[in-house]
DNA sequence: TTACGACCAAAA
DNA sequence: TTTGGTCGTAAG
C-alpha cells in the first residue's frame, strides 16, 4: 500500500495539515512528490500537493486519490522544503506557500454542477426546475445559486433525480497549435498520392508536401504553403494519410522583437575588484552574501552580466531580481541583447498565460537565466550558481500579502541551499543590508566612480517656504522654472517628479472647514480635474465633485495640495510651448502605455517627462539635463520609521536620472524642510554620513536594524471590537514576552478606517525571542472561529515594510 | 473554505 | 411536522 500526504487547497487553520489520501495500484510508479493532485475533500473535490510518499497511514480509512495533474513535479525538494519555512517564517498557510511559488494559472478553479441523473429522471422533476434543464442535463450551480429554488434542488438531489458533481479545472491553458504530419510511410504515402484522382489536386499537393517535411509541420503554414483548404486536409484525415495533433506552443511576448547583441565591456579597474570576489565564490561554490554599493552610473549591471555569463559557463542558473517598475524594456534589452533565447522575462505586464509560459521554460530547463520582479525568486531552477537583487532596498521585494516574505531573505534561503552568491545591488543600500555589511556578515563591494567619469548632477535645494515669503506662490521655484525653460530653448529635456497623482490631495470648504473625506476610510478624498470626480486612492471609491459643501452649503469649496495632474495644467499654462508628458497610475494602466510614453519621450517627442514613483528607477536617456524634484517632504511626514531612509533614496534615485550622458546634469529639489537631514545628504550625494545619521536614530528609537519589528493589525467593521481584541492581544503578548521586548499600543492605524473597517494596530519591538512565532500563532488559533465566521480581520507582518 | 448535521424557533 | 435559520465542526 502506498499513501501519499496531500496539502489540500483550503487556506485554513484547521486544514493548514498533511491529508493522506491511498495511491491507487496504477499510478504506483507515476506519482512522485511536489506533484499536484485532485482529492476528494468532505464532499467535493480539491487540489492538492503531494508533500510525502510513504507506505502506511495512521489514519484507517483513506480515500483514494481522484487525479493526477502534473505529469512531472512542479516543485522540487528544494522548493517544498522553501515552503514550509515560509510557512513558519511568515506565519502564511502551507497552501499559501506552495501557491506563491507557482504562476497563478496553475491555481485551480472549482466549479459545481447539477446533473440530471439520467434521462428517465428527467420526467419527475419537479415543475419549477424542469425550465431549467430543457433541452440539456447539466447546469452550473451558479445559475441557480441565487435563485430561490434551492431547496426544491435539494430534494430532487435526495430523491436521487439529480445529482451534484464537482470539477477542478485549470486556471490558465496551455497555448495550442494543430499540427499535421503523414500517418504513413514515405512510399505508401506516394502510392496514396498516385492513386488518388486527378481532381483531388490539393490533396496530392499536400502529400508532396508533406513528403518533403517528413518530422510535420503546423496545419497553418500547410494551408498557406500549398494554397489548400481545410476540407482537403480533412478528407486526407479521414483516409488516415496523414495525422494530426495539437502541439503546446509558447506565447512569447518578445516574440516580434529584435534585440541587438551586446559583447561584454571591459571593465573599469573598480569593476574588476568587484567582480573578483563574486567569481571566486562561484568558482568554489561558496556561498556569501555581497553587498555591491555603487553609485549610478557607475555600472551594475556589466558586473552582474558578467558574472552570470561566468555562472552560464559552468552549466548553472541564474536569477536576477529587479524591481517591478524599472523591469523597463531598456532592463530587458539589456539582458535579452547579452543573453538571447536563454533569457525567461518574469513581470506584471504579461497575462497570466504568457506568465505561465515563461514559468514553463524554466522548469524544461529552456531557460538558463531568470529576470524578473519578486515572484521569479522561486524560479523552479535546480542548479543555482547565483541570485542577483538590483536595487536592493526597494520596498517592492516585500510582498504585502500572504505570505509576506522578503525576496531577499527568500533569496539567502535559496542561496544557501545551493551553496552560491547573492549579490544586492544599490546605490542606496537598505540601512538592513548596510549595517550587516559593516558587520561583515555581508561583504561589501564598492563602486565609486561612474562609467562615463562624469561627476554627478549638481544638485540645488530650494526652500519653498523662501519663495513663499518672497511672493512666489507658484509650485515652481524660480530657480526651478528658468532652469526648465533654459532647457526648453536649447532643446534638453527635463524631468519632474511628484509623488502624488491626482489634482489636489484634498477639498476644503474655507467657510466651514470641512474636508471632504472618502466614507469608507478614514483619508481625504483626492481630486481628478480630467474626470471631475473624487477619488480614493485607498479603497478606489468614486464620487462626482461638489460645488456646495455638503455641510454648511457655501460655494467656497477649495482644492489644496498638488498632485501631478495639477502640476501638468500649471506647465500648460506657463511654458504653453512645452510638450509634457504625464506618467502616473491613472495614464498608464492600461497594458503597454508604460512603455509607450517612455518611447514616446526617449524618441524626443516631449520636452518634460512628469510623473510619480514609477519615473525614478532605471529611466536613461541621453537627453535628459534637468531633473526637478518638486516636493522632496511628501514622504517625510508619513508615519513610517523608514521615512528619511525612503526619503534619501528616492531623491538620490531620482538625481541619478540626469546627466547620465555627454551632456552635465542639474537637479533642483523643492522643499519645505532644507534643514532636514535626508534632504541635505542626498543632495551632497552623501549616502555613508545619511547612514552614520539615520543609525543613530534607529538606535536612540529602538527601530530595526537595532530591532527586529512586527506589526499585528486588527480590523472590524465596530470600531470598540477592533480595539477591544487589539488590547486583549496586546496584554497577552505582555505576558507571553520577555521584558525587554517593548509591545506598543494598541493604537489606531495610521489610516484609522479603510473599507468600512476600524484598524487598530500594535508594534512589537524586539530582539531575542525564541518563542515568538508560538506565541502568536496561539493567538491566531484563539482568534480563529471569529476570523472565519466573524468579521474580524488580524493581520500579522513579521519584518513590515508598511506601517499603515 | 465548504458542507453537513444538530439544534432551535417559527410557521402551518 | 415542516421549514428556515444559525452554529459548530470535520474534512484522510
Amino acid at each position: 500500500m502506498k499513501v501519499a500526504a496531500v496539502i489540500v487547497d483550503v487556506p485554513a487553520r484547521q486544514t493548514d495539515r498533511p491529508f493522506d489520501y491511498l495511491i491507487p495500484k496504477k499510478w504506483e510508479n507515476v506519482l512522485q512528490v511536489g506533484m499536484r493532485v485532485t482529492v476528494p475533500f468532505g464532499p467535493r473535490l480539491l487540489q492538492g500537493f503531494v508533500i510525502e510518499i510513504k507506505t502506511h497511514s495512521e489514519f484507517k480509512t483513506l480515500k483514494p486519490i481522484q487525479e493526477i495533474v502534473d505529469v512531472t513535479p512542479v516543485l522540487n525538494e528544494e522548493l517544498l522544503q522553501l515552503g514550509k519555512w515560509l510557512t513558519e517564517t511568515t506565519l502564511c498557510f502551507m497552501i499559501s506557500a506552495f501557491q506563491a511559488m507557482l504562476p497563478a494559472a496553475m491555481k485551480a478553479k472549482y466549479e459545481k454542477e447539477i446533473h440530471l441523473v439520467s434521462e428517465e429522471h428527467r420526467a419527475y422533476l419537479h415543475a419549477d426546475i424542469q425550465p431549467f434543464f430543457a433541452h440539456r442535463s447539466v447546469i452550473q450551480w451558479k445559475e441557480i445559486e441565487n435563485t430561490d429554488m434551492l431547496s426544491l434542488l435539494q430534494k430532487e438531489i435526495q430523491k436521487g433525480h439529480l445529482e451534484v458533481v464537482y470539477r477542478v479545472k485549470e486556471k490558465g491553458t496551455k497555448k495550442t497549435m494543430r499540427y499535421v504530419a503523414l500517418a504513413l510511410s514515405a512510399e505508401e504515402a506516394k502510392e496514396m498520392m498516385n492513386k488518388l484522382p486527378t481532381q483531388a489536386a490539393k490533396q496530392k499537393e499536400i502529400i508532396a508536401c508533406l513528403l518533403s517535411c517528413p518530422e510535420g509541420m503546423l496545419l497553418k503554414d500547410l494551408l498557406e504553403l500549398t494554397g489548400a483548404s481545410s476540407s482537403s486536409v480533412k478528407a486526407l484525415l479521414n483516409k488516415g494519410v496523414i495525422m494530426e495533433k495539437e502541439i503546446e506552443i509558447y506565447r512569447d511576448p518578445y516574440e516580434h522583437r529584435e534585440f541587438v547583441k551586446t559583447k561584454p565591456l571591459p571593465l573599469t579597474e573598480e569593476q574588476q575588484r568587484a567582480i573578483e570576489p563574486i567569481l571566486e565564490s562561484v568558482h568554489t561554490n561558496k556561498h556569501e552574501v555581497f553587498l555591491m554599493y555603487g553609485v549610478t552610473g557607475s555600472g551594475k549591471t556589466e558586473v552582474y552580466m558578467q558574472a552570470i555569463d561566468e555562472v552560464l559557463k559552468q552549466g548553472k542558473e541564474a536569477i536576477v531580481l529587479v524591481p517591478e517598475i524599472s523591469l523597463t524594456p531598456q532592463m530587458v534589452e539589456r539582458f535579452k541583447g547579452r543573453f538571447g533565447s536563454q533569457v525567461a522575462v518574469l513581470h506584471s505586464g504579461l497575462s497570466i498565460g504568457e506568465k505561465y509560459d515563461e514559468w514553463r521554460k524554466i522548469h524544461r530547463k529552456e531557460v538558463k537565466l531568470v529576470v524578473g520582479a519578486r515572484s521569479a525568486i522561486f524560479a523552479p531552477f535546480e542548479n543555482i550558481g547565483m541570485i542577483i537583487i538590483d536595487e536592493e532596498h526597494e520596498a517592492s521585494y516585500k510582498q504585502e500579502e500572504n505570505p509576506r516574505y522578503h525576496a531577499r531573505d527568500v533569496a539567502i534561503y535559496r542561496a544557501r541551499f545551493h551553496q552560491c552568491p547573492v549579490v544586492l545591488g544599490s546605490a542606496t543600500p537598505s540601512l538592513e543590508s548596510f549595517a550587516r555589511a559593516q558587520k561583515g556578515v555581508y561583504r561589501l563591494l564598492t563602486l565609486k566612480k561612474r562609467m562615463n567619469e562624469k561627476g554627478l548632477p549638481s544638485v540645488e535645494v530650494v526652500d519653498m517656504r523662501e519663495e513663499l515669503r518672497s511672493g512666489n506662490r507658484s509650485m515652481f521655484s524660480r530657480t526651478l522654472f528658468d532652469k526648465l525653460q533654459d532647457r526648453l530653448a536649447r532643446g534638453e529635456q527635463s524631468v519632474l517628479f511628484l509623488n502624488r497623482r491626482g489634482y489636489s490631495t484634498f477639498v476644503m470648504c474655507r467657510d466651514c472647514g470641512y474636508v471632504i473625506n472618502c466614507p469608507h476610510c478614514d483619508i481625504s478624498l483626492t481630486y481628478h480635474r480630467v474626470q471631475q470626480r473624487l477619488k480614493c486612492h485607498y479603497c478606489g471609491y468614486e464620487e462626482p465633485i461638489a460645488y456646495r459643501c455638503p455641510t454648511c452649503q457655501s460655494e467656497h469649496i477649495r482644492f489644496f495640495g498638488t498632485g501631478t495632474q495639477k502640476v501638468e495644467e500649471e506647465l500648460a499654462k506657463l511654458l504653453p510651448q512645452a510638450r509634457v508628458i504625464r506618467m502616473d497610475v491613472d495614464t498608464t494602466s492600461r497594458k503597454g502605455a508604460h512603455e509607450r510614453l517612455l518611447h514616446e519621450f526617449g524618441a524626443g517627442n516631449a520636452d518634460i517627462l512628469l510623473g510619480t514613483q514609477m519615473i525614478a528607477k532605471g529611466l536613461d536617456f541621453p537627453k535628459v539635463t534637468l531633473v526637478g524634484v518638486l516636493a522632496a517632504d511628501t514622504m517625510l511626514r508619513l508615519p513610517d520609521f523608514r521615512a528619511s531612509e525612503k526619503t534619501f533614496q528616492l531623491l538620490t534615485q531620482v538625481s541619478g536620472r540626469a546627466g547620465r550622458h555627454e551632456l552635465p546634469g542639474e537637479v533642483v529639489i523643492q522643499t519645505y524642510t532644507p534643514e532636514h537631514y535626508s534632504v541635505e545628504l542626498a543632495a551632497k550625494h552623501d549616502y555613508e554620513m545619511f547612514y552614520q545619521r539615520e543609525m543613530q536614530i534607529r538606535k536612540l528609537h529602538g527601530y530595526p536594524p537595532f530591532y527586529y519589528l512586527t506589526l499585528i493589525t486588527v480590523s472590524h467593521p465596530e470600531l470598540t471590537k477592533a480595539v477591544a481584541t487589539t488590547e486583549k492581544i496586546a496584554a497577552h503578548l505582555r505576558n507571553h514576552l520577555s521584558s525587554e521586548t517593548m509591545i506598543l499600543g494598541p493604537v489606531a492605524s495610521p489610516i484609522a478606517r479603510l473599507n468600512d473597517r476600524y484598524r487598530y494596530q500594535c508594534m512589537i519591538k524586539y530582539k531575542r525571542e525564541p518563542k515568538f512565532t508560538q506565541t502568536l500563532k496561539a493567538i491566531v488559533d484563539h482568534y480563529q472561529q471569529e476570523m472565519a465566521q466573524g468579521q474580524l480581520q488580524i493581520t500579522i507582518d513579521l519584518n513590515p515594510y508598511m506601517m499603515m
